[in-house]
DNA sequence: TCAACATTTCAATAATTGTTGTATCATTAA
DNA sequence: TTAATGATACAACAATTATTGAAATGTTGA
């Protein structure tokens, strides 16, 4: 995890359109969904939808493979606990007990 | 958390002087950074820091309090777990098993 | 082959966000 | 009170991102 990749999935992730996908996908799990049944579970025009598709692919938040004519798309949940690590690195300065003290034990090494 | 608030957190990480800025805080801990000692480790315009540091503030994911002509800046990383939580909500949808397969155990209830 | 379908690309426009200098406000120390 | 300091507000401009319709690409099934 470098800085540009977890500024690209923040970004990814600041759109209420993008969100709406990413949890969406998250939801169905490895079975993934393919772009159409995006489109129709969340209302958003084709064009639209492949806008924000390709940019949650670039941030390699989703993957994408072709299934005939269609594209199924999957949450990358792992590069979300790759994220978390990088955020929280270093948490405290090395003194864990002051972020257990703010209740943070579970984000915080 | 409601969808407007994990977009304007998400909005809020997806610079890359704001994404400094918070792991500077998270960093530094219950102890927090005037404001000009954030601008002085990242080399950061005052005005241009005031900028990012007011997204931040707003996005609740920095908290600051004042100490005489000094602005004192924290990481709210109870936030970043609400949002973690809220991500992953409804996880494989009720399938943790297919999550635990992905390795997601971490974060996936 | 051909028509239908799923999806993406392109181009145009609208809307939002980032950066900077100057001016301003609030606080401290002499 | 006054000068110095820390920080923010404002205005201008630059740069990026979002949305849409029309056209194009690739795939399937008749």
């Amino acid at each position: 995890m470098d800085k540009q990749l977890a500024t690209s999935v923040f970004e990814s992730l600041s759109s209420a359109v993008r969100l709406d996908i990413f949890r969406l996908l998250v939801k169905t799990g490895p079975q993934g969904l393919v772009a159409g049944e995006i489109g129709t579970a969340l209302e958003v025009p084709p064009t639209n939808l492949s806008f924000h598709l390709k940019a949650l692919t670039h941030a390699q938040l989703v993957s994408v493979v072709q299934e005939g004519r269609f594209q199924r798309y999957r949450a990358n949940l792992a590069l979300m606990q790759k994220l978390i690590v990088y955020l929280t690195a270093e948490c405290c300065s090395g003194h864990p007990e002051q972020c257990a003290e703010l209740s943070l034990a579970p984000i915080c090494q």
